[in-house]
DNA sequence: CCAATCGGCTAAGCCCGTAA
DNA sequence: TTACGGGCTTAGCCGATTGG
């Protein structure tokens, strides 16, 4: 058995940070490359779907996902996180077991197929309102809550959204339930790392536990991942005595640019909270579900990287057609004249995304 | 008729107690 | 010590309805 590779953390943060930001110039490389993408609905100041995407495509503009998914080979499901995917993750995930479909669902189920696609409104008229409570604890129509159970289970697929609602179809019945179940975790491992980067077992095996049913109990899912670094898919390194995985390919020497980003709180890069604090030492939280009275950061903190370093955070609007942000750092603010240009630049970067005039927006330090 | 209000839609992190 | 489940916490936007 041959000794795991170790690594200075200094090197491991350079290498996790310029691997996080691939290149691409158009919407359609980026996405089938990226795999999947986390959904969240906030706006604060923009989707962070929208958010991601822009950190990874040239000349990205907000909602340009929501335009362009039904000419994108793209699908909508759960895989450690709501989210866009390529079919082929779609596929992995797509059956999960089920009962018997009761009758109201199988009526709904029919009637998508015969309507063809369907916004929920659409079943209004058919079906009738009712309310009923949904996870959040606030009110759903039943029939939403029945599509929305259907999708995740593999019967429907969201075709497009219509001002952020999901409109559903049904999907051509590609097989795909009796395959093994062992092979699609492994895939599935293989794409969550490929999303996060350097990701360690326990956190592979954690994010993936809305798949759980493919292997019932831990030891044969820790047991895949292990057989994944003995097939030479995933390599492993340690850094300060924590071991981490990595995919071969994904396994890149690039340096790091002079360049500010301001991320979406769920942007891979600082997704894991844990492999956040070795790497930056400080503990970075969403607060968007803490009392307004506790929150320390913001209610949409969004991490702020300044070369290889999240050196604080920026909270940001739109009121009047300009965008405001507000900076905060957990040190000093870095002093050099390079940080407030690559600040204003990627200020005004954003500005433009969110379709407002060049110079529409301040900048609190 | 216009403005205000309401219902519905969209998303998961985090903490804590208990079990393994 | 770690895993896991339960429970708690928001706000922007849109369209329909209601009230003045």
């Amino acid at each position: 058995m041959a000794t795991i590779e170790r690594l200075a953390l200094t090197d491991f943060r350079r290498r996790v940070v310029a691997g996080a930001f691939p290149d691409f110039q158009r919407l359609a490389d980026a996405f089938s490359a990226m795999q999947f993408v986390q959904a969240d609905p906030i706006r604060s100041p923009a989707r962070a779907q929208d958010l991601m995407l822009r950190q990874r495509v040239n000349g990205y503009v907000a909602g340009e996902l929501e335009a362009t998914f039904p000419d994108l080979d793209a699908e909508e499901g759960y895989l450690f996180a709501y989210g866009f995917m390529t079919p082929e993750v779609w596929r992995e995930l797509r059956w999960r077991p089920i009962r018997k479909l009761k009758k109201l669902e199988r009526d709904v189920l029919d009637a998508v197929a015969e309507l063809g696609e369907v916004h929920p409104r659409g079943l209004d008229e058919r079906f009738g309102r009712k309310s009923v409570k949904n996870y959040w604890g606030g009110k759903s129509q039943q029939t939403k809550r029945i599509l929305e159970h259907l999708h995740h289970h593999g019967y429907l697929r969201v075709a497009r959204r219509e001002k952020g609602i999901r409109v559903y179809q049904v999907p051509e019945q590609t097989d795909g339930q009796d395959s093994d179940p062992r092979a699609r975790y492994r895939r599935l491992v293989m794409t969550t790392v490929h999303v996060f980067g350097a990701s360690t077992k326990t956190m592979v095996v954690s994010e993936l536990r809305n798949h759980n049913h493919l292997l019932p109990s831990r030891q044969e899912r820790l047991a895949a991942v292990e057989s994944l670094i003995e097939d030479g898919h995933l390599k492993e390194v340690q850094v300060a005595g924590i071991t981490y995985l990595w995919r071969r390919e994904n396994w890149l020497e690039e340096e790091v640019p002079d360049r500010v980003r301001i991320l979406a709180p769920f942007d891979p890069l600082v997704r894991d909270r844990t492999r956040f604090q070795q790497l930056w030492g400080w503990d970075y939280r969403f607060e968007a579900y803490v009392p307004a009275a506790k929150r320390v950061r913001g209610y949409y903190a969004m991490p702020v990287l300044w070369r290889d370093q999240v050196i604080g955070w920026a909270n940001a609007n739109v009121a009047d057609d300009r965008l405001k942000v507000q900076l905060g750092y957990v040190g000093k603010r870095p002093r050099e004249k390079a940080f407030r240009m690559q600040t204003e630049a990627e200020v005004e970067a954003t500005s433009k995304f969110l379709g407002l005039p060049s110079g529409a927006w301040e900048l609190a330090w």
